[in-house]
DNA sequence: CTCTTTGTCAACCGCAAGGTTGAATAAGCG
DNA sequence: CGCTTATTCAACCTTGCGGTTGACAAAGAG
């Protein structure tokens, strides 16, 4: 259930400005229009940009007289390297594993039954 | 530079059937069509889903006969990763100094009472 | 050669993303 | 109080995405 959660975080860093804009807020806290003026589009575009940070969990606004400071929260990323990680992990098991190697043989020699040249069943040539 | 390389690996997993593909992918190769199987649009819908996942480096489709495995490129994952665990990195070390946690309470006070609300660290790096 | 399997290409549709401008709200400042 | 600053809301526009259907290419199988 929390696979929304995780397009969203996704969807979020997919921006090259919401990355910037994690970046920056990696460093320091800052409000909207300190923020804005690094970028050449309108304050508005970046308060979305905010606004879809926030709706990942990446960002917190808290109160601040007429301004609302941005902090980052970067627990939320965690959730990504660990969905990363797993798939990183599963692909290097199976890269290690013998059966698949005999297995990628079997199914090369199905595929055309010739004497094969096995290098890997990658690049033809 | 490689801007771009990130934001379409990001992208691509923004989309919970493509990261539900590469899930299945990191097991083991598939074709179109078993990986297809699985879900309820059509095959003209996952093989966009591919060659999406593919513009991203994140798969890589070899030739044999006429059909066409596809195979996990895991490597890729490991910039996001990268990119990731930076900003993690930098949250963490900000959080944790002390300087930081003097320039919060000032922040505070300013909004209470201030006469000299410059203390936050700007762009400095 | 013909038929079936596997996959791609092309055109189209609905919708949300990212951007704009313009007006509105909220809170300090003179 | 009225003005300025900081942020948001609302309407609109253009693009691209994810999906569809229909036609087409390529390569085994009969």
């Amino acid at each position: 259930m929390d696979e929304q959660q995780l397009s969203r975080t996704f969807a979020a860093l997919a921006d090259p400005t919401r990355r910037d804009l994690v970046a920056r807020l990696a460093v320091g806290d800052a409000t909207l229009t300190e923020l804005a003026s690094s970028y050449d589009v309108s304050v508005q575009a970046v308060s979305k940009h905010l606004k879809v940070l926030e709706g990942a969990g990446l960002v917190r606004r808290t109160k601040d007289a007429q301004r609302r400071p941005c902090h980052l929260e970067a627990e939320v990323l965690d959730l990504m390297t660990g969905w990363i990680e797993r798939r990183r992990r599963e692909a290097e098991e199976r890269y290690q594993r013998l059966d698949d190697v005999l297995a990628r043989m079997a199914a090369d020699e199905a595929a055309d039954s010739d004497p094969a040249p096995r290098t890997r069943e990658g690049e033809a040539s």
